[in-house]
DNA sequence: GTCCAGGCATGCA
DNA sequence: TGCATGCATGGA
């Protein structure tokens, strides 16, 4: 991976595996707009981003080398070799297939909190709905960036609020858990960066503690939030792939069944 | 109107 | 330990 600063923005070359429509709309991350010119607008670690590819380049629009270097290097994953590991993968008769119709999905590294409370809001909701109530909750509680743009809401900010005020942002019977989700992470009852140092079991133990988060939404938030790629999460569409594994996970899934996981999901809902 | 969605807590056996 | 049930909401 290279990257070059021209003008306001960072250009980046020699990465490959990551289709942008793919990775900021597959169901992993709820805060990407694909504009008309292709492009994808979003903001995560409390900073805004337009990126779109030109040929074997990905514009970051307006970023500056501090935070492409500090967060979006991370987010997007830059340095690992995702080829590699999708060779790997391909040893699965299905998902061979699966990706090379679908090349190109990465699992951003997004912050603990975002992904953890989103996962929360996710249950049982489908996901035009989720990143309905995700834009409500941070347009109403987040930091205005300017141009309509707002941060993911802090778990202080968001300490602050009622079940009522959850609520009304349309979270549903779900208001409860967040309510005692932003309250316990705010007053440091919940450590999320322990958790992250954690191995995965304990991490996972940790997770299935909270009120309201079982073990789909512990191992979305380990795989999306706290950079366990080894983290499977079985959800109605993943329930149905599981029929095609009868004997369990083949081997070449070994440490990185959450980017295996990535592919079947989406290959699910669109064939199943 | 009915069904479903990146499920979970609870109660009961 | 496993299984049935209720749960909020909005789009199809």
């Amino acid at each position: 991976m290279h990257s070059k600063t021209v003008g306001n923005d960072i250009e980046v070359t020699g990465v490959e595996c990551l289709d942008l429509d793919l990775t900021l709309d597959c169901g992993q991350a709820f805060r990407w707009k694909r504009n008309d010119d292709g492009s994808y607008s979003g903001v995560a670690g409390g900073y805004f981003l337009n990126i779109h590819r030109e040929g074997n380049k990905f514009i970051f629009k307006n970023t500056t080398k501090d935070s492409f270097d500090n967060f979006w290097v991370n987010y997007f994953d830059l340095n690992k070799d995702y080829k590699k590991i999708c060779e790997t993968l391909k040893q699965d008769k299905l998902l061979c297939s699966t990706i090379d119709e679908y090349y190109g999905i990465r699992i951003l590294n997004q912050e603990p909190w975002e992904a953890l409370c989103s996962f929360v809001i996710s249950q049982q909701n489908n996901i035009k709905r989720i990143k309905l109530i995700i834009e409500r909750l941070c347009s109403t509680y987040g930091e205005d960036l300017g141009g309509g743009s707002y941060t993911f809401p802090s778990a202080e900010r968001l300490a602050r609020l009622t079940v009522e005020d959850f609520e009304s942002l349309g979270t549903g019977y779900r208001a409860k858990y967040l309510e005692r989700l932003a309250k316990d992470v705010a007053s440091g009852k919940i450590d999320l960066q322990k958790i992250k140092s954690l191995d995965l079991e304990d991490a996972r133990r940790e997770l299935l503690k909270i009120y309201g988060v079982g073990i789909k939404v512990a191992n979305c938030a380990l795989l999306f939030g706290f950079g366990f790629y080894s983290a499977f999460p079985v959800d109605v569409w993943m329930k149905r792939v599981m029929e095609y594994y009868p004997d369990g996970l083949p081997e070449c899934f070994k440490g990185v069944e959450g980017i295996a996981q990535q592919y079947l999901f989406h290959w699910a809902r669109n064939n199943l």
